[in-house]
DNA sequence: GCTGTTTTTGGTTAATCTACCAAAAACAGT
DNA sequence: ACTGTTTTTGGTAGATTAACCAAAAACAGC
């Protein structure tokens, strides 16, 4: 058994990781030390090492949770109304880039980071591109999101200011538009 | 003279700021420490205390220089062809929005730097709006740009590859095209 | 060549960071 | 209740960081 059972179920565990994505989305990545973390989650600092030996432990447990999280928002119901409220995210959350933006900066010193990032865009973009009525890999789709990042990167570097389009209608602008209801959407 | 004369064009203080320039477009910021900067400077680590006293003092002192040299290429000449590659360089140079990505990750901790930064893409975005006719604060515009900024943003998390359409043709979508010359154009 | 300023040298400092460790405590299965 | 595992505690280690400092050296103006 290489993988601890109860190591995995852990409460501190669970506060260590939100604690972990608070201080990346509010405070950046700067910021994420072991001591803030542990300090924010209310543990001790050995507490962080012991569950995530290495910092990359942490990072890579962090997103592989954010994307866990994803794919029951997204996937699981293929909810239109939240994949709504994921590109609005996107564009308009300040600390969901300061949260992007610190897995990019982390993925320079871990490739392994990196693919799963990279992994999860993609599938990402793909499921937008379903949402549209488009092909994965669709050129349309993936300007757009780029759009609304490229936004939502304005907009942490103005500190959250300033206002921005609404993405269904810049969505407009790359000719995406929602066909009428693939007649499977619950409510 | 709270500024002294020497200081500002020292040689030392010149090849401190390029290999500040060199760490943050291709090792990240992660990576930018006295430390690290003296060693790629072959200069003594007090140095680089001793030009800029403080960390924000350097990296400010980088903005600063390559704001003006933007502003030598692009505003002096208006050229055309500039402001061509400039757009290139955003969405295809993963180096350039690596630095790019330091700075604002930079900002999180250094309001005046913030400011520099936002007032200096405003200051951009104003330019290119000029280039393709229209006004500064062109929607157009700042959409087209930032759909750039995200396709920079996402080839730097791919580790620089990928293919991306050329911003010429991306600016087409926006309904963005140059203009007939405006007859003021130097070779 | 003297004088005051700037720069360089070579260290030190205090803070912070990740990582490690041994021993106590809590817990689980039996 | 005993046994082995997991977790917690408290502390340490070694690296790295920005910042500071005194004294030597280089330099500039006169």
């Amino acid at each position: 058994m290489p993988e601890p059972t109860r190591r995995r179920a852990s409460k501190v565990r669970r506060s260590i990781l939100e604690a972990t994505r608070d201080i990346l989305a509010h405070q950046g990545v700067k910021k994420l030390s072991q001591t803030n973390v542990a300090k924010a989650a209310g543990v001790r600092q050995s507490h962080v090492t012991y569950y995530f030996p290495k910092r990359s432990d942490l990072v890579t447990a962090l997103l592989e949770e954010h994307i866990q999280q994803m794919d029951g928002a997204l996937a699981d119901r293929g909810g239109v109304s939240e994949i709504t409220a994921a590109l609005d995210v996107i564009a308009r959350d300040a600390a969901r880039m300061r949260f992007f933006v610190g897995l990019i900066v982390e993925c320079e010193q871990d490739e392994a980071l990196r693919g799963l990032l990279t992994a999860h865009t993609r599938q990402f973009d793909g499921l937008v591109a379903r949402y549209f009525g488009r092909e994965p890999g669709d050129v349309d789709v993936g300007l757009f999101l780029n759009t609304l990042r490229g936004c939502g990167l304005m907009h942490l570097l103005h500190g959250g200011r300033g206002e921005i389009e609404a993405p269904h209608e810049i969505a407009g602008r790359f000719g995406l538009v929602l066909p009428p209801r693939p007649a499977s959407e619950g409510g």
